[in-house]
DNA sequence: ACGATTGACGACAGCGTTGTCATGTCTGAG
DNA sequence: CTCAGACATGACAACGCTGTCGTCAATCGT
């Protein structure tokens, strides 16, 4: 049943050590011993025993991904990209879901977690990437992370994988400028994360560069859930000066706009433009369909985790760390 | 830095092996010499290591999550569930989404997972919760897991938590009866998965109950997804006999159709009921909200992971593991 | 009051690897 | 043909914990 290297070693006729040297593809072995231990291992169906090595080495291959995402789609994606990358480095994959807390708890529990259970390294997601004290107390601790961020704060330095919401929000919103609009509201999300500050500020960077003034009462705070888009079109569609388009924080908020707008009534996108942000599933099963900025999720996810697989194994890492969102134009903003 | 059993055990001025004991809460060991061990890892922050357990006990606690499931939803549910009962029992959490292989192929991986790892149980979802010989096979090779299935094929015996799709989608079905209607279509979803067949089978069952004569020209084929809810009803409606309420095998069908028949100008539900499946969230997205069964996702991953953890602690576990999801009505098929 | 039991603890040997260092073997330069 | 020096291999001690068993003292029954 449990074939140990013991085993390998007495039926190659060789030292353990020797076969601990082929596992691990040392150098020093000379290809006809290399042979005898290579059948053996498969004769066997050997698996080296991953605590012993842990033990051994003092160190694991396991890695944590750190979120507290409400949004499905978006941890479902990045698992995916990270364990993608794992798997072909004969990683393992734990994932930990928090409670937002204080930084300082956020700390703690992942300085616990690291020396318990020896995780290689961490992928950290929003908030908890962009939260200042808790990376440099991970950095005094020396536990290893990469941090998935809007691109702004930068905060952790080479530890990180920036995505340029900025740049794309100010894409979407230049978008609706073009289309001839010139009452544009905005839908916030939630102000804790940084995304939300990074795409407002897009959204005013568009508007200043098309030398159109931005119009506070057209700004509406949400909590990038669909609930929140609908009530926030409600808002904004009472007041004195109507919006002709809106640009939301992300597709699920733009979803809740487009269905409160299409109950009172409204054409979309003749009567109301609407723009999301994301390109979640949400962004192509609502009708018309949202023009939106593609986040390319898993993407990112493999991105950070080579860059911190790189790092783990000392090797240098040369990989891009910004990635822009791309523009996708569909029918909510496009008359067909 | 790295503090061990050792320091903790010089510091308290007892054994090492004492440590252990208070580590363990096993007993015989006076309250006081506890007190002093307690006092001791508590000053120097110490945190046993993993890895030395694990080869020591050669067993792990971790547990494994293998699924191979389109709906990041259901994925995501599933997770929290389990992660919430591994928490409170010190057990942590390995994901492994695979690809839909052969049974064999499947088997093979996993063993070599779980020989690899130590992993010290799996939890398995639909479609490989309820592959036959891949259960047996894992019976065979002495991997323990805890399989979440439709109630019908029960195979696996006592190592399964099922889900009683049959009962409900009666239910579902049988409320549309109460509604008058007498022509119900029925989607279908991906026919590899046991779910599907049970769904079915509550549809028949309900029409005859009634009375009614089942109609196979009112029964599409889909995907569960999105785009063939859509594809279906206009396959339906396009029928000689068109139906005048709809029964889909999951929300994402249930909005795919709802969709598609609101842009052929039908009004919901005078014209065409509609009925989903999971309380999804895609059942409270739509214009009207969708009547569904919902699936307590998270509630029967938690049943799963205490069967498991039993099982693994030899405990005996008298929980029930038997799920019926609940029917919810909501406008899509009742008049407001 | 005395042997017999029980309870509290420690010594020591693993668990299955890897790292270090010593040993033995081969190669090529002189 | 000889002898560094490079290469190939093995012995042995960690890694940090748990299981087993032995020891000793406190407790019990009679």
């Amino acid at each position: 049943m449990k074939v140990s290297i013991n085993d390998v070693a007495r039926r190659a006729e060789v030292s353990i050590k020797t076969v601990s040297r082929v596992i691990n593809n040392e150098p020093s072995v000379r290809a006809a011993t290399r042979q005898k231990v290579v059948s053996a291992i498969e004769e066997l169906g050997y698996q080296p025993n991953q605590a012993a090595r842990n033990l051994a080495r003092s160190r694991s291959y396991t890695i944590g991904f750190v979120y507290s995402n409400p949004n499905a789609y978006y941890v479902v994606s990045m698992q995916e990209g990270i364990i993608d990358v794992c798997q072909n480095s004969g990683y393992e994959v734990m994932i930990h879901p928090l409670p937002l807390q204080e930084q300082q708890a956020v700390a703690d529990y992942l300085e616990n977690l690291v020396t318990r259970t020896r995780l290689a390294g961490l992928v950290l997601t929003p908030p908890f990437s962009e939260m200042p004290e808790l990376l440099s107390n991970l950095d005094n601790r020396n536990i290893e992370y990469v941090a998935i961020q809007s691109s702004a704060p930068s905060l952790g330095g080479e530890r990180t994988v920036r995505v340029n919401d900025r740049a794309a929000a100010k894409n979407i919103t230049s978008h609706l400028i073009d289309q001839g609009h010139q009452q544009i509201g905005f839908l916030r999300g939630d102000p804790t994360h940084y995304a939300t500050q990074e795409r407002e500020a897009g959204y005013r960077e568009a508007l200043l560069d098309a030398h159109l003034t931005v119009d506070e009462s057209l700004i509406y705070s949400g909590q990038y859930s669909f609930e929140s888009g609908s009530e926030g079109v409600n808002q904004l569609l009472s007041n004195s000066k109507k919006p002709t388009a809106i640009f939301a924080s992300n597709d699920e908020m733009a979803a809740g706009a487009l269905f409160r707008a299409r109950l009172t009534g409204l054409e979309i996108p003749e009567q109301l433009a609407i723009a999301g942000f994301e390109n979640s599933p949400y962004a192509t099963q609502t009708w018309p369909q949202l023009t939106t900025a593609t986040l390319p999720v898993a993407d990112i996810a493999q991105l950070a985790t080579q860059q911190l697989l790189a790092r783990l194994s000392k090797r240098d890492n040369e990989l891009d760390s910004e990635v822009t969102p791309e523009l996708i134009i569909r029918g909510s903003t496009l008359p067909a």
